[in-house]
DNA sequence: CATACATGAATTTTT
DNA sequence: TTCATGTATG
């Protein structure tokens, strides 16, 4: 990105000021896709489009925050606040907010995170065992991503099939009665709403002129859908004003519904596309350049597309054979040392350890602990998958809607009231006998019949807490009020007593109170309306807590990772796409860990091209330096087997005589050996 | 009811 | 090897 230059290059420009029809961008790794996007951006609000009426679409919370930056320093901060800028989940928030009520749902139905639907999966499949419950959870939610309902599976041959069919079925009845939708049905429900609806369909047509998808190789068939619904505008004029960017050689998502087929039904369903490629690399080297060539070579392909640079030849890609993961580790630490120590100006912050998979990670972690480098691992367990957070999480979904069942039982024993799994289980079967929600249940005259009257008691008196805090929530506006309302709240439930109370240690405990605290503090900023500082929330107006408390399933995993601190990045290969650093050390390339073979499934030419991908990504992610390393020994569950090198080493071309480590390369690094074992 | 031990399973991850 | 879940025991 830094290396950027200050114009756009002929493809760019093409890409830019194609800007009335169907626009297809094949945007190799590091070809400046972001700054195409950005650039068209600034290119429609020319002609004169508003702001609200172009919709950039993105997969992560992270890459839309990202992409409104960039966008601001282009057309200034007014505008890019204005700017329809969101996940495609976001987006679908947003459609069923609005018009949700039209098929059925009520504005404030609550979403529900994987935990939520694991647990009603496993009670509506009546099972115990949890391995079975995520295969169907799994397996449900890749139906959902293709389009396709529990009816339409259900004929299959296959009896498991069928079984998991009508967990299905039962889990759709479930969400229904909750009034809750899971993170499928965010694209899901909005596809259909523009299907049933004339009026909404025309409604959302007309509100964007022209949609922006990023890493559109990502789409799921249902998102496809979306895109085609609301590109079809019934004016023939205003149709197919979309501009697709993505690179079908980091497709990786293929095991969570992500199709290529998109790329080919993108052609098919508009005749009129135009496909620019973006070939130009504006990161990496040509001797790594000419590597991620090589071994992408070795796929199919739809576009024919070849990454070239200006950056002259750089450094060889070294190749590097290790007797086990920890001995990798020692000569990824040494390379590390041994880079800082001929470059002084060379940060933590411009390494990269790469892998597969993140039991990998351990090693490395180890290492460098002991040799005190910062490091960070990636997809580590985010703030909110705490178990404090969800509790807090679980109370203020409730507050948005009392019909959430499973934000009921949780908040309802966090902290504990007397009220226990013998009154809530009679409650629930109440609950299902006149089907309607715990909540609702729980004021019923008729429930004095199945529970004495303390418990029925203890009940009222929770439901009457909860009903006072949802009007204090929906009063308290603004971060100051917002900040007041949640310490009160915490006061009240004696949380911190709660977190002692525990089986945690007591700094545990302590911890779990910071988080609680931050988390706080967090909800507090976004009450404070224009006044947030990161830029993310929009120039608004303050909020209540209550209404941040709707969106924030969604704004969850905003984990905001302070990306600027000085530290080595450990990263799964799937977490690294989109990143990038000047060393990038590429770890355990054998059979069996990349390309990944699976006892449970067959290895199939399409997982095989997904690997190479894999592999292609993990290349491209390095600017000047790249290792490779393998091991001879690698574990496997219990035992060491012996390790092969990966066929994509092979592939790679690095045997032109060249390969080999440079001897002065070589003492330099043998010497940061040393240093790094008498230093441990 | 809570704690301790045993047994078994173990890619990739976002919303 | 580690983590999580299930069972058995006090």
């Amino acid at each position: 990105m830094s290396t950027a230059p200050a114009t756009l290059n002929d493809a760019q420009m093409r890409a830019v000021n194609h800007l009335h029809g169907p626009c297809l961008v094949l945007a190799g790794a590091g070809s400046g896709k972001t700054r195409v996007i950005t650039h068209k951006i600034a290119r429609l609000l020319q002609t004169g489009l508003a702001p609200r009426q172009i919709a950039a679409i993105t997969f992560t919370n992270k890459a839309a925050q990202e992409m409104r930056e960039r966008a601001r320093t282009l057309v200034g901060a007014k505008a890019a606040n204005e700017l329809v800028v969101s996940t495609f989940h976001a987006l679908g928030v947003r459609m069923l907010r609005e018009d949700g009520e039209r098929i059925g749902l009520k504005p404030r139905f609550s979403i529900l995170d994987s935990d939520d639907v694991l647990g009603i999966v496993r009670e509506v499949g009546a099972t115990t065992d949890a391995a079975q419950a995520r295969r169907w959870q799994w397996a449900i939610s890749l139906w959902k991503n293709q389009g396709l309902a529990a009816a339409d599976v259900a004929q299959q041959d296959n009896a498991l099939t069928r079984q998991a069919a009508q967990v299905m079925a039962r889990y759709e009845q479930k969400l229904a009665a909750y009034q809750a939708v899971d993170f499928d049905d965010l694209i899901g429900l909005p596809l259909k709403l523009l299907r049933d609806d004339a009026d909404a369909r025309l409604k959302w047509q007309q509100r964007f002129a022209h949609l922006l998808v990023d890493e559109y190789q990502d789409t799921n068939a249902v998102q496809y859908e979306l895109l085609k619904a609301l590109a079809s505008h019934p004016d023939a004029e205003r149709r197919g004003r979309f501009t697709a960017v993505g690179d079908d050689d980091q497709s990786i998502y293929g095991w969570r519904g992500a199709t290529i087929d998109n790329l080919k039904r993108l052609g098919q369903d508009w005749p009129a596309l135009t496909v620019i490629a973006l070939e130009q690399n504006y990161r990496s080297t040509g001797h790594i350049l000419r590597a991620a060539n090589a071994v992408i070579g070795g796929n199919p392909k739809l576009y024919d597309k070849k990454l070239w640079s200006d950056f002259g030849d750089g450094e060889q890609v070294r190749r590097v054979e290790c007797d086990s993961d920890s001995h990798e580790a020692e000569r990824a630490l040494a390379f590390i040392q041994a880079t800082r120590a001929a470059q002084p100006a060379t940060g933590w912050r411009d390494f990269a350890v790469l892998y597969r998979a993140n039991h990998q990670a351990r090693a490395f972690e180890e290492k460098l602990r002991t040799a005190q480098v910062p490091y960070r691992v990636s997809g580590g367990q985010s703030w909110f998958d705490r178990a404090e957070i969800k509790d807090l999480c679980a109370w203020l979904r409730l507050l948005v809607n009392p019909d959430d069942d499973p934000a009921f039982l949780r908040a309802v024993r966090t902290p504990k009231r007397g009220i226990g799994d013998t009154t809530l289980d009679k409650l629930g079967r109440f609950a299902g006998q006149w089907k309607c929600s715990l909540f609702e249940a729980l004021f019923a005259p008729a429930l004095a019949t199945q529970l004495g009257a303390k418990a029925v008691a203890g009940l009222h008196e929770y439901g009457r807490y909860v009903n006072g805090l949802e009007e204090r929530a929906r009063q308290a506006r603004g971060a100051d009020a917002a900040r007041a309302l949640l310490l009160a709240w915490l006061t009240e439930l004696d949380y911190e007593k709660h977190l002692h109370d525990g089986d945690d240690s007591p700094k545990l405990a302590a911890a779990r109170w910071t988080n609680v605290l931050d988390f706080v503090d967090w909800i507090a900023r976004r009450c404070g309306g224009a006044a947030a500082r990161d830029g993310s929330a929009e120039a608004a107006p303050e909020q209540s807590v209550l209404e941040v408390a709707q969106t924030i399933a969604v704004i969850i995993s905003l984990a905001e990772r302070d990306a600027d601190s000085d530290v080595v990045t450990l990263s799964t290969l799937h977490a690294a796409k989109g990143l990038e650093w000047p060393h990038v050390w590429l770890a355990g390339v054998n059979e069996g860990l990349l390309p990944f073979k699976s006892d449970a499934e067959e290895m199939t030419d399409e997982r095989l091209h997904e690997e190479r991908r894999l592999m292609y990504v993990g290349i491209t992610r390095a600017q000047r330096t790249l290792v490779v390393s393998t091991l001879r020994r690698r574990k496997r569950g219990r035992d060491t087997v012996p390790g092969v090198p990966s066929r994509f080493i092979a592939e790679m071309k690095l045997d032109d005589g060249t390969a080999k480590e440079n001897p002065r390369e070589r003492l330099k690094r043998l010497r940061a050996e040393l240093a790094a074992k008498a230093a441990a």
